[in-house]
DNA sequence: CTGAAAGCGCTTACAG
DNA sequence: CTGAAAGCGCTTACAG
């Protein structure tokens, strides 16, 4: 059995490429007994127009491509699965939307993101996390194809993000209003390098700072520490730098570099015998599912994957039909989850 | 700046587009000096090919597909990021694995599977979990578009398992070597219905039946539950099913349905002061990272991701390149990872 | 080693 | 409401 295409179906139906490609495509200007009788006939045959033909034809393809690291990491799972979601309730896009890793790669991603763009004629670009150079984003912007960047801020980019000062601000008054005197931050890299940096980190650290200045009090430098990793040992490490290293007296710990990291610091302080919270109060990020499960449950800073989903795929339809004019700036609320760690 | 199309690179180069064509899919009846010179060219102008032109030139396509029902859930990411890994490494296919999701919906997983054979005409179909009916596998067959199945096992497919009969075994004659007496199993639903079964399940079962067959035991029903969910709440309610609706006074839980479950009857065990693994010796299924963080950190069955990647993406590769003449099925080995749960 | 021409399977103005 | 024909941007026998 051979494949059938649309010719095929063209002759078994006694009609025209034409007439088929309209029903295919839904164009009004057809019978509705012949539109009825064809999709039938479609139906009946398993007929399916191969799509690499439909989109040189078109001119333009129906692919949004969703760019990051590493798409199978937690954030971007979440985010990458809210968005599926939001694109399957609305029949819109339901499996045109293609994920892409880059491998914590500049080059991969570089060239990753022209081929997008000249190899593909996606229909828009999504892009988590991600650093594209400006000279990269207007192209894009030449071609008429909308960006929209999520966890990042750049111009003639539609830009959506879970507003990270605010989680920082959240937790750290939380800390502070737990009465916390001494309040250590760990965070990931907010100075700009060759290699980018994470505005995250960015965002969350000026969130903790002013929270301490609200309250009329100083940010020290040396209650900082930078995780690269976000991982547990990091977070062991940092614990042991704080407390041994730094010998200082923190009765409470931020750790805006997520949960992952904040379980470092609980395995340090089970090691050395510090009563989470009573000597030492903890503040994750992330909410990562696990977290409630922990002795203690850790209070941590909650990312609402499915609004940013939601709200990241509407503004890429838009862009898509153009109903948007300028290029929109989305902060999404994030959420204090108060558990028994503080 | 319109985009570039082939026909001006040849004319930039002074060529034919056949050269052009030769040079981009590397032919070799080309002089060297003419194809280094090309190859700058398309560098210097930043020309990529349009790939579905490239697909409906070449009739075929270098998409390798991968389908599960959720391509963001944990073992599935694992296994995801392990292939993409390999094809990086090779070199071979990188951003032309694409995944796909099904949403756990049986109508929407034959709809793609269908629209992939006709419609995109992939390379190749990788498929996670998924229970694809035999017609929908004759027809690849038939089509000859190689079909790789992870966790499942069909006729006329390759199939690359992890041991699960072995895994179960691993972790029950671990406890029963630790001199538990009463031993609960916690498992997917290994029973056939119009929906599907657990295929890793039906074999997790079987390698703890026959490990207390093993040792002279025999296995009751009774200290069998089913979770269908994987999840902590199943695990909870499971825990008081066992303890306290039927009573059984259990030494040790083999949750073959997974380390979220197995947190759940931590949380069971918590509540109710039962000490882990004093009064309780616990196994869980998968080594999700977390574990190894828990108080106390869990046994637990790890699953080579890795291996698992690696092995599915070289058949696979050897399957499109026809290497292979009978269909593959490979199981691989599972660790028993011992921590202070048992 | 290189090029002219036909073909891949669709879509889309345009004419009727 | 329907169809003939040109076009999308590649590849590929084939001829030279």
């Amino acid at each position: 059995m051979k494949k059938l295409i649309i010719k095929d179906i063209a002759r078994i139906a006694g009609v025209s490429k034409s007439t088929i490609s309209k029903v295919i495509n839904d164009y009004g200007d057809i019978s509705n007994k012949t539109k009825q009788r064809i999709k039938k006939i479609i139906e009946k045959y398993n007929y399916h127009p191969l799509d690499s033909a439909q989109i040189l034809g078109k001119r333009k393809s129906d692919i949004i491509a969703f760019v990051t690291s590493r798409i199978t990491a937690h954030f971007t799972a979440g985010v990458l699965w809210a968005i599926e979601n939001r694109a399957r309730e609305l029949g819109e896009y339901t499996h045109n939307i293609v994920p892409y890793s880059t491998f914590y790669d500049r080059k991969i991603a570089t060239d990753l993101f022209k081929k997008l763009l000249y190899g593909k004629k996606i229909a828009a670009l999504i892009a988590l996390a991600m650093d594209p150079a400006h000279d990269i984003i207007l192209q894009y912007k030449k071609a008429k194809i909308p960006v929209v960047l999520i966890e990042n801020k750049m111009k003639n980019a539609h830009c959506v993000n879970i507003d990270n000062y605010k989680g920082g601000f959240l937790a750290t008054k939380h800390l502070i209003e737990r009465g916390r005197k001494k309040i250590g931050l760990i965070c990931g890299n907010p100075f700009k390098t060759k290699y980018g940096f994470d505005y995250t980190a960015v965002q969350r650290r000026a969130g903790f700072i002013n929270a301490l200045k609200h309250h009329g009090r100083k940010f020290d430098k040396k209650y900082q520490e930078i995780s690269l990793g976000y991982s547990v040992e990091d977070g062991v490490n940092i614990f042991n730098k704080f407390f041994f290293q730094k010998k200082l007296k923190l009765d409470a710990i931020f750790c805006a570099a997520g949960d992952m990291c904040a379980l470092g610091i609980m395995q340090g302080a089970k090691k050395y015998g510090m009563k989470i919270p009573d000597d030492l109060a903890l503040v994750g990020y992330d909410d990562q599912f696990y977290t409630a499960y922990l002795f203690p449950p850790l209070t941590t800073i909650r990312q609402p994957f499915d609004k940013l989903g939601t709200s990241v795929f509407n503004i890429t339809l838009d862009a898509i039909q153009g109903v948007i004019k300028d290029f929109k700036h989305i902060e999404i609320e994030p959420e204090l989850i108060i558990r028994k760690s503080t």
